[in-house]
DNA sequence: CCCGATCGTTACGGGTCCGTATCATTATTG
DNA sequence: CAATAATGATACGGACCCGTAACGATCGGG
């Protein structure tokens, strides 16, 4: 069930949200942090720093320092893994589901609103 | 002519485009700089510091900061306005529209790769 | 038990961006 | 022609992030 969707809508599209999100100061969250929450809340757990940095084909302090603005903004936060206490398991927070549905709602609201171009 | 996203879909295909962008080493560019970007490729010019900065709710160094890393990269560059002098208008480039037109099929193929949920 | 391997974190030097305030240049107005 | 306004650029101090290289803590095999 593929969605299909024009070269200049999706350009409509990636803009709009952006230029939301720039305005409403939400824009906090660089590309990598973006890609790193919704891997966190969109993929199944458990999710560990090396897995992330993995994913993302980026080094692991990368994903510790957007692990730590992140939680500052409480949008994930961490715990020792009580049968491997080397790993750390990053879990999914009340802030950080509302933050990502926002984004969901936000992204869904300015699809609907594309025109025929 | 709405598009229809669930925002289910809506998340899937901006965590899928934003791995693809910091896989690719593209994400050079803030949320910020694809606004401006995108504005400056999708509005209809002329486009200036001014007017840019208040579209994006900025202030104008803002603006001026982006365009000169954004110049530094190519995607885009400034000439004096003739007729007044004081303004600098933002012109496209050939690379900045490649650069455009690579992000719309990104974006376009992986919505075409959303599947049903 | 000990030594190597693995995990996440931290240190460091460098780069980029931010917001505020200020500046030089140019236009407009009285 | 002088004074004011408007435009974009710059200076500055601070914050954040990067990549590399190290580090302490923990696990597992011999």
């Amino acid at each position: 069930m593929p969605l299909e969707i024009r070269p200049s809508q999706a350009l409509r599209l990636w803009r709009q949200v952006h230029l939301d999100l720039v305005r409403d100061g939400q824009a906090d969250l660089s590309a990598r942090q973006t890609a790193i929450l919704l891997t966190i809340y969109l993929e199944l757990p458990p999710h560990t720093v090396r897995g992330l940095a993995q994913q993302l084909g980026v080094t692991k302090p990368v994903i510790t320092r957007a692990l730590d603005s992140m939680g500052k903004l409480g949008l994930v936060s961490r715990k020792r893994d009580d049968f491997d206490r080397r790993n750390v398991v990053i879990q999914r927070t009340v802030v950080g589901a509302l933050a990502v549905e926002k984004l969901a709602d936000l992204v869904t609201e300015r699809a609907r609103e594309l025109g025929g171009t």
